[in-house]
DNA sequence: TATACGCCGTACCGTACGTTACGGTACGAG
DNA sequence: CTCGTACCGTAACGTACGGTACGGCGTATA
């Protein structure tokens, strides 16, 4: 059992050498380009390192597919800013931008394929990869957002229940059934202009419904 | 190859003996219950019929799941009345009804699970579940909703670019992250209050943004 | 009664893949 | 120089599972 280092279980990804980087890399690409069908003979293959040590280092599959997770969760975190003077305007530009950014997150290629995955294994076992996913991304966008709404309501910009709700609500009408219909495979691509064009429109509904 | 009546390849679900409808309920049944890693073993074990009946039935792998999906999308369709006299109070009420059924068929266990076997296929090869998922459940039910929009802009109740902008708008507005959330595996199980409260709500959020 | 057919149960085959084992190489520490 | 460690490459093992083959049984038709 306590053969190695255990990357996985728990820890953050703070302690991976250069070396380990580089082969997450590369399994990440690859898992972006075959999907769950994932091998590992195929992740040694590319990223030029034996099987044995990614065992040694990741434990087993799922190990490996956790620390994927999370070494792409670090490459798209954002430095969370914080608000001093905040008036109708900046808010605006500042909750227009953040639906962009998500956006931009959610439909890339590396998300919709790491869904995919922590999808098709959430169903069965106790695989916790959908919890890692949700904690990386939903939440932690959440996170990102909801002191800006905070902050909203504070200078009376805009009124709500609760962060968490008006968090949804921004959420549900800037994705819609975007996200849905590209895991489901529908092939929509979206430009750069699209996006921005959907953040604006996603943002102008939510201040229409919560603005005071 | 054609060694039997190939049920399946484009062939709509009237053509199924009483038999196969049990077959397929039995299947249905041990997908939602075990996901993706349904076996033809276990399927056959389950539904008491042997593996060759299946196949012969079916064809293979895919073509059982391709029938399932299609067994499942004939038991959720609903027949789509059409809209006489139609005043606000009618229109809200009808939108509102079809929000809570939307809801309660996407948050079914049957529904998780299916969506789930279709986006872990969707990645890889030619697989078109995803397609038929889709087909029968997001643009089936938007087939089901537009014309009353339609009717409802016809009667000057409500305004909107183009009826599929208005029904991703609802569609957003209604689901939010919920889908997501279940299908990565975040248990929240909806009561019918709360499907019914959040169908009340979207309708009231849709109307305060289309209503002219 | 005889033949045909559809289906069940089960044994079987081939292969893919997760996992382990092992030989070989590079390198730093003592 | 030698030992331990870390790693690469490759071969091998075990098993799960998709797909096939075959015998037996009930029923229908003649």
């Amino acid at each position: 059992m306590a053969k190695n280092t255990q990357a996985n279980s728990g820890q953050d990804q703070s302690d991976l050498t250069p070396r380990q980087g580089e082969v997450l890399d590369a399994a990440l690409e690859l898992l972006v380009l075959v999907g769950d069908k994932l091998t590992m003979n195929e992740v040694a293959k590319t990223a030029s390192c034996s099987k044995e040590t990614l065992y040694n280092w990741f434990g087993d599959r799922e190990g490996l597919l956790v620390a994927i997770v999370q070494w792409q969760a670090v490459k798209v975190a954002l430095p969370d800013v914080d608000f001093g003077e905040l008036d109708q305007h900046d808010f605006v530009q500042r909750l227009d931008t953040f639906g962009t950014n998500l956006m931009e997150v959610l439909t890339s290629a590396t998300s919709v394929a790491l869904n995919r995955v922590a999808i098709s294994r959430a169903g069965t076992d106790g695989s916790n990869l959908g919890g890692i996913v949700l904690k990386n991304g939903r939440f932690a966008m959440g996170a990102l957002l909801k002191p800006l709404l905070e902050a909203g309501k504070k200078e009376q910009l805009l009124t709500f229940a609760t962060s968490e709700a008006a968090y949804r609500c921004f959420f549900g009408l800037l994705l819609q059934d975007i996200q849905i219909r590209m895991l489901l495979g529908d092939e929509l691509s979206l430009s750069k202009g699209q996006v921005k064009k959907q953040a604006a429109e996603a943002t102008r509904q939510f201040m229409k419904l919560h603005s005071i």
